[in-house]
DNA sequence: AATAAATAGTTGCATAATGCAAATAAAAGA
DNA sequence: TCTTTTATTTGCATTATGCAACTATTTATT
């Protein structure tokens, strides 16, 4: 193992840096972590506020301040859940459905520019690779979870 | 291209946590982001301010404070450069070599187990795509590039 | 059922981080 | 010399962070 950590840092950089550009839709200006949220629940399941959180690993409070901000940007809907009425389910509103997509087609665009430089081979290896690693994360005891 | 997106996100926040479960080093405990900055000053030579803000991204008044502090707790040294004075070179004292060391090795031996989860193969396959990725994003016209 | 313990979410508060505008100081260019 | 640019710092206002404490509700224990 050579300089590994060197790579994963130069790559994890990057990627930041991408994403930190894919935070303004129209007039609407996110913070990084505010597009982590609205990704966050976009893919889950009806997820309540915990559980956003959790897959962040942000503290609650600061989760619901977030959160709290969102609504009154009115790109996040909160839903008391019925059956268990401490609960608020999270939701996006159209606007935010609107703007998380958008910031998907760009996030997409930017990967689709840094694929465009590769062989139809080199991608699929670099993507099954990623796959992998996931995996192994996903495996790993002492790091790299969060408490979904 | 199938959720690319998605693949990258999971990867850079598992990655992130690890970062961030290896910010403390015996009595000190670090941010992340000092973290990042004592790993930039280590590898540069002898960079001035200004180019160790430019690799991180970071806007120079943010940075100088950081700089502040971490000088403060005796890991960072900032000294005139004669050549121009308006310039200072940063450095690391004994005690943040020590940190950033020991910060390396413990990243490494996080990055070794997810690691120990593949084949020789595997991990040959993962590292190439890794640099391969890297070297991508460096020429992409359009993000990922900080400006060093 | 009654009470205790656990859970979901919010708020108070103090601290840290952020970044723009403006300042200072020095170097480079006209 | 005078103007412009560059490196760094400070003022200030805003935002983010997280611990402790709170409310409300659910679950567990007796």
């Amino acid at each position: 193992m050579e300089n590994v950590r060197e790579l994963f840092h130069t790559m994890t950089k990057r990627l930041g840096l991408l994403d930190r550009n894919c935070c303004a839709v129209g007039g609407i200006e996110l913070s990084l972590v505010q597009s982590h949220i609205l990704y966050e629940i976009d893919r889950m399941n009806e997820p309540s506020m915990q559980q956003v959180a959790d897959a962040i690993a942000m503290d609650i409070t600061t989760f619901s301040r977030q959160i709290q901000t969102l609504v009154k940007m009115n790109l996040v809907k909160k839903t008391p859940y019925p059956q268990d009425r401490r609960v608020y389910i999270l939701s996006l509103t159209p606007e935010g459905k609107y703007v998380t997509a958008k910031i998907d087609a760009e996030v997409n665009e930017y990967l689709g520019e840094v694929f465009s430089h590769m062989s139809e081979f080199e991608r699929e290896t670099v993507l099954r690779s990623i796959r992998l690693l996931n995996e192994c994360m996903e495996k790993s005891s002492i790091c790299c979870k969060p408490l979904f």
